[in-house]
DNA sequence: AAGTAAATCGTAATCATTCTTATAAATGGC
DNA sequence: GCCATTTATAAGAATGATTACGATTTACTT
């Protein structure tokens, strides 16, 4: 995902460009990491110095609906990360200090047999916590 | 982990027997299924009308921290359940409508090389989510 | 350029959770 | 069993994240 896909999404669905949102997406891509509400907001408000919290909550939960953002949550916050480009299921390596991420390439439910005919399976969550190198060098 | 087990972990850990505490861990070993501290409270309002709030979160949260309860989230509230009483390493498969689990034996980290001297793992979360049969049932 | 639907602002409301302070209850030593 | 000490609780206020709302502005269509 990059950020002229993403504003041809948004496009073709029918939602309206504006700069905000372009700047929006064009933040996660330089990033490529999760940010909360809070970072997004903080660093919107930068160019943006009125901007409302309700257009960042707003347009977090559309990009994650157009599956443009990834979302997860720690520390009792939702975060959000530009999805990734390969479009094979993966899983993440977490950083809970600054939300960086490797990718894990296989994905535990490939070779497990859980749910059946009762137990209707719906989805699955593998993530692994830790700490960068960066964090950890702190 | 049962009633007993539970009240013998807090009087060796030097904290009060009280009732209401008894009771709260029996609702868990009852219920046998995810809790939300709402159920808890609507529950535990039936037989204590005044109840705080305040008592049932820090309480959670004891239990927690002494692994009488296991914690984990989805829909933005924090969600409790008895320790299972295998003592080994496992998790689960919750229905998200009623909390009930069924237990998933293997862990994908056992054979799973994440992390490296870069990056320091400190936890995971694998959980299979879905619909159990009495509720898809409804 | 005008009309329409969507986006945004500013603020208030909501929801889960935590904190505070005063009171009440449980444990341990006598 | 009684008292002192320590912990637990109630009631309500405070917090932090998120959502909702009415008014205004903006992007897109024709």
């Amino acid at each position: 995902m990059n950020v002229s896909t993403a504003l041809r999404i948004l496009k073709d669905e029918g939602f309206k460009y504006t700069e905000k949102r372009e700047d929006l997406v064009t933040l996660f891509a330089k990033e490529k990491r999760y940010l909360s509400a809070r970072d997004v907001l903080i660093h919107m408000q930068k160019s943006y110095p009125g901007m409302s919290v309700d257009t960042i909550y707003r347009n977090l939960t559309l990009f994650k609906d157009l599956e443009i953002l990834e979302e997860t949550e720690w520390n009792g916050e939702k975060r959000y990360r530009l999805s990734c480009s390969t479009n094979h299921h993966h899983h993440h390596l977490i950083c809970l200090q600054c939300g960086k991420t490797r990718q894990i390439e296989s994905c535990p439910m490939e070779d497990m047999p859980v749910g059946d005919s009762e137990f209707k399976v719906t989805g699955h969550k593998f993530e692994v916590y830790g700490e960068c190198g960066e964090c950890q060098a702190q």
